[in-house]
RNA sequence: GCGCCUCUAGCUCAAUGGCAGAGCAACGGACUCUUAAUCCGCAGGUUCUGGGUUCGAAUCCCAGGGGGCGCACCA
């Protein structure tokens, strides 16, 4: 199957576009030498704001230093026009032969060159603001073309692979990367203002828990023993809580083994809180005002459109429980009472394949997740879940089989997962083993028995509410992306593959081997 | 994993069984106020790979690879 890729070892990528030859051979303009600091002065924005209407022609006697990519760049005889770019934006540059030094030079700049200029802020005679070039100096060569300067980069495999591409050639995917981090940024503040505090727990997990999914297995070798990445902070967490840390989060990256979706990328950023004394009653509350707090500071609003739909975040967000829900899209009203051929009926009139082995709590999770969940769009919060498919949560205080958990769903997706917190280690034992059957009979996203996780409830865990919530999802809705894809900047994918005939360039002869490595030495 | 779609120059895209092209970028040249500058010139290709059908394949068929979407699983 592999066929003709043994051979393939490191070098060109396939689909990487050659390195440019060099510029201007003939000329033999003496490349200069590229400085280790660049003294700027001013970001492109600066300088717009410091002149936001100076009249054209004329001349503001003050000299700036920027620097940036050249982005643009229009030779006209004895004068040019570069646009430089950097991370605030984008300035004219005005050089001429009767100004700039190495006037040639600089018309013979690349788009994409990293350069600093230095010369007195003016206004063109077209009124666009500038800076008249008296010296410059190149910071970086740019050996690749960014592409077409107007259409930039579509192509989603060259956007994700090759993401530093992506990001300057497109404002949008830029904006979209400055949001997240202003995103993670906010939350962390939001929670410290609450009196969270952040923690950092383990990845290397001996033994995957805290969530119903199938973790990445990997090896230590001094220790000769599996590790798994883990799937969930749940676990660490709460026993921090055991510990006295009475409110307590961590933003961190969880890994699990399963399936590639545009909703979906095997390692995923989750944000974890546990507050002790709270139910998940609270927890609903801090879920709400966290996201109406983050469309208001990032967006200015709570008013969103999200594929084209409205979205209203602002609180309160609906709180209904999953048989109230079935109830209104499946037109069946059931619960844990109605009999378990009726559930069957029910899952078959909808087309849910059932397993013999399923007891009402899995029939009724089913049951809403294809007939009720894909009609929501929310936000609403989805309350109390059966038992049977929530081991980690407490039991409802009135209702029976039910746990206190709630997911809310938000632009048609699950935003978080939140419980007031099991709490009872005898409980708790019961669920893991119950969890350990299933995980016995073939269900590998089961959980199994953590004996250290019961010995620390067995020190007492008080009535505690938690939430884990996607911080992905939540940057796909606050950034308007439909693809996680497009809020992760280094997305799993495939390997790309080498080109065998072209894959080893350090032993090829020179003339094919200097272009790909022409520093190489 | 399964199904559907897709892959052509560095980038964005044409060419629907009959000579592989354009714009931008690059390269050479002209031009002293441009705004995706304009104009002239030059160069650029394993049409993803390998087979097949055909007088002839970017195009049709088969297999493989990358990507996208959907299903399944999950957040």
């Amino acid at each position: 199957m592999a066929a003709g890729r043994a051979g393939a070892c490191g070098g060109v990528l396939a689909g990487a576009p050659p390195v440019r030859k060099h510029r201007a051979p003939m000329t033999e303009r003496p490349r200069p030498a590229i400085p280790y600091r660049y003294e700027r002065t001013a970001t492109t924005a600066e300088v717009r704001a410091a002149h936001p209407d100076l009249a054209a022609g004329t001349g503001t006697g003050e000299v700036v230093s920027v620097a940036g990519r050249l982005v643009l760049l229009r030779e006209q005889g004895r004068i040019a026009f570069g646009v430089l770019g950097d991370s605030s934006g984008r300035l004219q540059l005005f050089a001429g032969a009767g100004w700039t030094a190495d006037f040639d030079g600089f018309v013979q700049l690349v788009l994409g060159d990293w350069i600093g200029a230095t010369g007195e802020v003016v206004a063109t005679r077209t009124g666009e603001l500038s800076v008249k070039v008296e010296r410059w100096v190149l910071l970086a060569e740019a050996r690749r073309s960014f592409g077409d300067k107007w259409h930039g980069i579509s192509d989603p495999d060259l956007r994700y692979r090759q993401r530093y591409a992506d990001l300057w050639a497109n404002e949008g995917s830029r904006e979209t990367f400055l949001l997240r981090s202003r995103m993670i940024s906010l939350t962390r503040r939001f929670m410290e203002d609450r009196g969270f505090v952040e923690v950092e727990t383990p990845v290397l997990h001996t033994l995957p828990g805290g969530a119903s999914a199938r973790p990445f297995v990997t090896h230590h070798n001094t220790l000769d023993m599996d590790l798994y990445l883990r799937v969930a902070l749940e676990l660490h967490l709460k026993r921090l809580v055991v510990g006295g840390i009475e409110r307590v989060f961590e933003i961190g990256r969880v890994f699990r083994n399963e399936g590639l979706s545009p909703r979906h990328n095997p390692e995923f950023t989750m944000l974890e809180a546990y507050q002790a004394y709270a139910d998940y009653h609270e927890m609903m509350d801090l879920v709400e005002q966290l996201v109406a707090h983050l469309a208001t500071v990032l967006l200015g609003t709570t008013s969103l459109t999200y594929g084209g739909r409205p979205l209203e975040l602002a609180p309160p967000w609906r709180r209904a429980t999953m048989f109230e829900l079935i109830a209104e899209h499946a037109g069946a009203e059931v619960d844990l009472d109605t009999p378990l051929d009726e559930l069957r009926k029910v899952a078959a009139a909808h087309d849910v394949a059932v397993e013999g082995s399923w007891g009402p709590g899995k029939l009724l999770l089913e049951i809403y997740e294809k007939t009720t969940e894909p009609a929501l769009w929310g936000p609403v919060f989805v309350m109390d879940y059966p038992k049977e498919v929530s081991p980690l949560a407490r039991d409802h205080r009135s209702k029976r089989g039910l746990v206190e958990r709630f997911e809310p769903v938000v632009a048609g997706r699950e935003l978080a997962n939140a419980f007031s917190e099991l709490n009872d280690p005898d409980e708790q034992r019961r669920t893991f083993e119950s969890q350990s059957k299933a995980r016995a009979a073939g269900d590998e996203e089961a959980m199994v028995v953590d004996d250290d996780y019961l010995r620390a409830l067995e020190y007492g865990l008080p009535p505690t509410g938690g939430v884990g919530i996607g911080m992905d999802r939540l940057a796909m809705l606050l950034s308007g992306a439909e693809a996680i894809r497009d809020v992760i900047l280094f997305p799993t994918l495939r390997p790309e593959q080498a080109r065998p005939e072209q894959a080893r360039p350090e032993q090829a002869q020179p003339e094919q081997a200097q272009p790909e490595h022409p520093r190489a030495e």
